[in-house]
DNA sequence: ATTTTTAAAGTAAATTTTATTGGTATTATA
DNA sequence: TATAATACCAATAAAATTTACTTTAAAAAT
């Protein structure tokens, strides 16, 4: 694996924060021209370890207000199951998230939804649809402590 | 709350997998020019809809293997309380999400660590400081099935 | 039905950023 | 000491952003 030295982190840390700066922004930080910041951006690009850039929106204005973490247990654990179970977890638009975890539960999803109504009707219609569901617990988050996507590097 | 129109929507969808799009590239899916591209972009920039654009990284890239969800609930349920852990949760870097939780859990965390001996240290020596804490309970993710920052709109 | 108003889109030019190239200094290597 | 590699700087071309202004089309008012 290659190695990242001081300059590459503090570029990775600006970008994780606001993808938005400009070369000769974060030039300026680093007391650097903007040709060797782009280069290296470019460079973390290539390596893989900038794999996106994306936009932020914002759930409430958006009127995704509900956040839901579902976790899931399965009846039965065959490979075929599970297997189908995560490939029919990716085709379902209001799951933002799921993990496949070590211990009592299987699965932990994390849903977004309008309303309790709306989750009702998603768990209703189509979670509880997929084959071989054992357990299934919902708890909904009252508040956002801390919500980011950026590691500590 | 202003509302978004179909265009609008379009833009959002776009923005949320690749915020790189130029407003060019977005005109052309829309059958536009750039300029009101760029003015609704600006737009739902300024009303909230877009709060920051952002780089994601590659976990496996910057050696942070291990995605940890913590569960937590506190022995005393004081305002104080809850207020101060929430205050301390939020300086810990390892802490990427943080949410307070209804039922019998009081709070679900995410947690980065580059192995398992990091965590523990991270449990022994900042999480488990924090006063008030009555139930822990740590569970370990074997698997990614999806994860993402968009939501379905 | 016609005019007025308004909102959204188009056009074009400026400014800024991105991307490329060539060259220099520094450090490591033979 | 000579050579190669690396990282940076400077200059410039290409592309995208940003601004100002004009046109178009739809809705509202006369």
């Amino acid at each position: 694996m290659e190695q990242l030295d001081p300059t590459d982190i503090t570029i990775l840390r600006i970008l994780q924060s606001d993808s938005k700066k400009t070369a000769k922004e974060i030039a300026g930080i680093l007391n650097l021209t903007s040709s060797p910041v782009y280069e290296r951006v470019r460079r973390l690009e290539k390596q893989g370890f900038i794999k996106k850039y994306v936009a932020i929106l914002d759930k409430k204005l958006i009127d995704r207000s509900i956040t839901t973490i579902c976790q899931v247990s399965m009846r039965y654990h065959n490979e075929a199951f599970i297997e189908k179970f995560e490939k029919q977890i990716q085709e379902l638009a209001e799951v933002q998230e799921c993990y496949h975890m070590a211990g009592q539960v299987d699965f932990i999803l994390k849903i977004h939804t309008k309303s309790l109504e709306e989750y009702h009707d998603f768990i209703k219609s189509k979670l509880s649809k997929i084959e071989n569901i054992g357990i299934l617990n919902s708890t909904f988050v009252l508040k956002e402590i801390k919500h980011s996507s950026e590691f500590y590097i």
